[in-house]
DNA sequence: TTTTAGTTACACAGACCTGTGTACTTAGGC
DNA sequence: GCCTAAGTACACAGGTCTGTGTAACTAAAA
């Protein structure tokens, strides 16, 4: 047997280490010496465990696909609770955005593989609203399910460019407007900030 | 003087021939070589008039800087009609994200003037919103402003991602719905799908 | 005609990258 | 004690990249 330095496997250690460095430097920044002698181990070994630095990608990216937790709390709870969620990431000072679309973006239309996963891991997320949706008996639950993933999307974007973990907060907000809009009760009298005070436009 | 074989001068000609590489298929993918050769130049001509290859970066970046245009149609219009616009990029074969967004991600954190043109960007286009917002008299227009800009990336990340342009029509109907509570008439009876049968939640 | 600014062709330095080849070591399992 | 699987050290091939150096060319201006 291979010897264990630690409790992990060797693979796990390297695609923790890739993981870390691709999400924080992007993958085309990072090379394969780079990680080897991150871990302190040679180039060699990485090499036996990944046939090339494509397969390394795919992994980092399949093993950043975790499927979203659903708890038995209410629907409209757990929906809100994502966008507080995306605010702790954002807090984060290691958080980098989106890694699929980060990837997409880096690795360009050339890479189908990786446009592929990234697909999945968006249309999953689409997914778990709309499940939540239907749950509360929403009609529209396709539809509003892909505009409150254009929320978590957009404020992902924001918070990545600005730094401002406040964006998630006005995302949660717009998500309470669209959700009373279609009839869920999100616990909330007012639910959109811009109309606090009852203020109407003038004409 | 310099030949000037076509009516542009030879910077622009380099500046054009880089957005569209650089754009299309990566900063980091694309060589100058790579684009002295597109354009059929020498590699020594283009560092004659970029000192780098950050400042051609620069310049590409910056020249994608345009500032959004005023009509003077009704603010409400105008802000729906940035939703049709950007549908009509995302149809456009070649529209691949958002370049700043783009460049942050494929850069990482340790380019500085990237991120800081691309922060002027993304708040140039909030500050759009927000004023188009303070002419209809919306009362908390900062915070919609921000959350419309949300739907902006939400749907061209997801665009980037799915090559979906639908992505911008959801992003619109999500904008209804927000103008709407905020008091601001959208010239539609139903601002939004979600309860176009006036289906509610049965709890 | 002479000058001059811009361009070209081309080599090259120096760095980094992916991936391989090879011989050596180490540590369990039998 | 021996075998085997895993890891190590290290060199290196072959490619790409940024950026520079240099001498020749071209065309317009003076």
């Amino acid at each position: 047997m291979a010897p264990l330095p630690s409790p992990q496997t060797m693979k796990e250690r390297i695609l923790e280490t890739a993981d870390k460095l691709f999400y924080l430097q992007g993958i085309r920044a990072i090379g394969v010496d780079t990680i080897a002698a991150e871990i302190g181990i040679s180039k060699r070994t990485l090499y036996n465990h990944f046939p090339s630095k494509d397969a390394l990608i795919a992994a980092y990216l399949e093993r950043r696909f975790v499927a979203q937790r659903t708890s038995d709390k209410p629907p409209a709870e757990q929906i809100l609770a994502t966008f507080d969620s995306l605010e702790r990431r954002f807090a984060a000072k290691d958080f980098r955005g989106c890694p699929f679309v980060n990837a997409v973006a880096e690795l360009g239309p050339a890479d189908r593989s990786v446009k592929k996963i990234a697909i999945a891991f968006k249309e999953s997320r689409r997914i778990w609203f709309r499940d939540r949706l239907n749950e509360l008996g929403v009609a529209e639950a396709e539809a509003l399910a892909t505009q409150l993933v254009l929320l978590v999307d957009g404020s992902i974007a924001q918070d990545l460019v600005r730094d401002d973990p406040a964006m998630a907060r006005a995302a949660k907000e717009a998500a309470k407007v669209l959700l009373r809009s279609a009839g869920v009760d999100v616990g909330d009298a007012v639910a959109n900030p811009a109309v606090k005070r009852g203020k109407r436009a003038p004409h």
